[in-house]
RNA sequence: GCCGACGUAGCUCAACGGUUGAGCAUCCGCCUUGUAAGCGGAGGGUUGUGGGUUCGAUUCCCACCGUCGGCUCCA
């Protein structure tokens, strides 16, 4: 499921198909709500939707309803009849439809098409097709026929407000996706059922490795012992790759009275999104949401010199964030994470060299956890901001210029910055070419300012340093989430929590395979031995669903030999070899970050 | 936060206006096994929580909590 890029797709005859089979689906609505309003429905990356506002809620039924209307329309061929219209007849034809006239009022006032798009001149378009007509700039296909009914299938309802505008009516809507043939269509469907077979909610209570506690909060993520123990091995390589990188380190509370958050702005802007306060003593203490502050007092326990600049601190630091109940989901988004968070901090001339070093930095973690296509995403100085205009036009080429250097594909996003600084963030594509931002890099002209950071330059004099925060892998919750999705489970050996089984066919085997365990022990592998009184069979299955890596399987022959016969997870059987030899297969497996071989 | 759906044993799911069932897992036995589930038995749920309707609710209604699909949001 490669995206295609945007302006392809836009011209595409998918894009074609999908449009109209949305106005053929909004036809079949109709036709069942006559009362109902139509509002926009455009194509969307996978399929199309359509909002609507009915007199009642739609349900599974109705859906599978309009559905087999819709295939119905769809062989009665109908044509798509573009024409263009007056202000008068528009508004005449859409008279009981109080969406689509104030579309036609932002189309006439501000120039903007259905979607909000500026268009070059303003026109009044609609797409005939049946009895179905639509406020539309297109483009559709010639005919229904150009559809095959068999390549389109509605997903699913939801809500959604009307212009994306929590204040304003929420409609409903109808998520469905259409394909040029009925085998992409089943492609289609294939790959959703493998993105929910990797679902890393299912995968971590399978593979026994976080849970949540409705009882005790939602949104705060527990690590049982395996997860436990691949977070430490990603923490670890985190730690030492930052200690090659040229970091330290530091350690911060995770409370801090309300003068801290009042200095740092958070209290003035993000309230809402923190936990409330604590009372102490009669002072006001929250819940940390972000880790600069702290740094920041760190910083200024010192009369700092240009000569110690830059300062890389790293910390991975635990924040609450209070985010609101609908949007949890899983370990994508929840209420407590620990970001793998640090703060650059530096003189002006060093900056360049800084943000190339730390966009370098991440693309080398990246690739390590298996991670080998990025996209990098540019936002600059929107309309309302901090920071002295020539300030913002450097950190912007050094963040240009460090992605040129690495020869990123890269997207602008004019005006997207946040108001205290421009930033880069990163995107990675997994194994399903799903994309997900991990890294940003953001500069910030309002903490150092806030809490008057100074160096004492080369002149003697104080001077204001740079603050780039940066996250590489952004909160290891959603990192891990997004790592057991890219494997499905099936981790690298150097992560996988369990390297190794050993299945004893007979209980006579067990102590053989104990001193094998041990051995494999003391070189640092990560194993255990299945003394379970069942069969040999039933062991192996158990530990394939468990995804072990290496399966080594001892009864009376490799006890004569003093060997393993070892088992991958892929299902290929290396046969009998000495512990020592396999030992060595494990090690290389671990040292190349690779998966077991 | 908003719209909609859902919440039954550790997990996956079934059933029902009238004292909840299965598979897997667990425990106990028997079997001692050669590359994805050997066989038998036992234990385990005041059906998310609190109200209401009813002779009677797990089932119907309301509120709350949580989860799921989206929307808004994501410093």
């Amino acid at each position: 499921m490669n995206a295609m890029n945007p302006a392809d797709y836009h011209e595409s005859d998918l894009y074609r198909i999908r449009h109209s089979t949305a106005h053929v689906m909004a036809a079949a609505v109709l036709e069942k709500f006559p009362e109902g309003k139509v509002a926009i429905g455009p194509p969307i990356e996978h399929g199309f939707y359509y909002d609507f506002d009915l007199p009642r809620s739609l349900t599974e039924e109705d859906l599978v309803e309009i559905e087999a209307r819709m295939k119905e329309l769809l062989k009665e061929k109908h044509e798509f009849v573009y024409e263009e219209l007056s202000p008068e007849q528009a508004q005449a034809l859409f008279a009981d439809q109080p969406y689509k006239l104030e579309l036609i009022r932002d189309i006439l006032e501000r120039g903007t098409d259905e979607y909000g798009e500026k268009t070059a001149e303003p026109v009044l378009s609609i797409y005939r097709s049946g009895a179905f007509v639509d406020l539309c700039r297109g483009p559709h296909v010639e005919s229904t026929k150009e559809i095959p009914p068999k390549a389109v299938k509605l997903l699913n309802v939801a809500g959604a407000y009307w212009r994306g505008d929590s204040d304003r009516p929420m409609l409903q809507r109808i998520y469905g996706t259409a394909w040029e043939s009925p085998k992409e269509l089943r492609q289609y469907l294939t790959w959703l059922e493998e993105v929910k077979k990797r679902d890393h909610r299912r995968l971590i209570k399978d593979l026994d490795l976080l849970s949540f506690h409705e009882e005790a909060g939602p949104g705060l993520a527990y690590w049982h012992p395996k997860g436990a123990m691949m977070r430490k091995i990603i923490e670890d390589f985190w730690r030492d790759k930052h200690i090659e990188g040229g970091y330290d380190f530091a350690y911060t509370p995770h409370i801090g009275k309300a003068w801290l958050w009042e200095k740092s702005g958070h209290l003035d802007f993000y309230q809402e999104s923190m936990y409330a306060a604590m009372d102490v003593d009669g002072q006001d203490y929250y819940l940390k949401p972000m880790n600069c502050p702290f740094h920041i007092l760190i910083y200024k326990t010192a009369l700092r010199s240009y000569r110690e600049l830059p300062l890389r601190w790293a910390e991975l630091g635990t924040v609450y964030r209070y985010e609101k109940s609908g949007v949890l989901h899983g370990l994508m988004r929840v209420r407590g994470f620990t970001q793998d968070d640090a703060h650059i901090i530096c003189t002006p001339e060093q900056i360049e060299d800084e943000v190339l070093r730390v966009l370098r930095f991440s693309l080398e973690m990246l690739r390590a956890f298996g991670f080998e296509e990025f996209a990098a995403y540019l936002s600059t100085r929107p309309e309302k901001a901090v920071g002295e205009p020539a300030r913002w036009e450097q950190a912007q080429e050094a963040l240009r210029r460090a992605i040129d250097a690495e020869g990123l594909e890269y997207a602008v996003d004019e005006g997207g910055g946040a108001f205290y600084g421009p930033k880069i963030d990163l995107k990675i594509r997994d194994a399903l070419g799903r994309s997900w931002q991990l890294t940003t890099i953001q500069f910030d002209f309002n903490l150092p300012e806030r809490f008057d950071m100074t160096y004492v330059g080369e002149d003697g004099a104080e001077h204001r340093p740079y603050m780039v925060h940066r996250a590489l892998l952004g909160s290891l919750e959603r990192f891990f989430g997004i790592l057991v999705e890219h494997y499905a489970g099936a981790f690298p050996v150097w992560i996988a929590p369990e390297q190794a089984r050993i299945i004893p066919i007979a209980d006579r085997h067990i102590e053989f395979a104990r001193q094998v365990e041990d051995q494999l022990r003391q070189a640092h592998l990560r194993v255990s031995t299945d003394a379970s009184a069942s069969r040999m069979n039933a062991k192996i299955r158990d530990a394939q669903l468990q995804k072990v890596p290496y399966m080594l399987v001892v009864g009376d022959r490799e006890m004569e030999a003093a060997s393993v016969a070892v088992r991958l997870r892929s299902g290929k059987n290396l046969g009998a070899m000495p512990v020592a030899e396999f030992i060595e297969i494990a090690e290389q497996a671990v040292a190349s970050h690779g998966l077991e071989a």
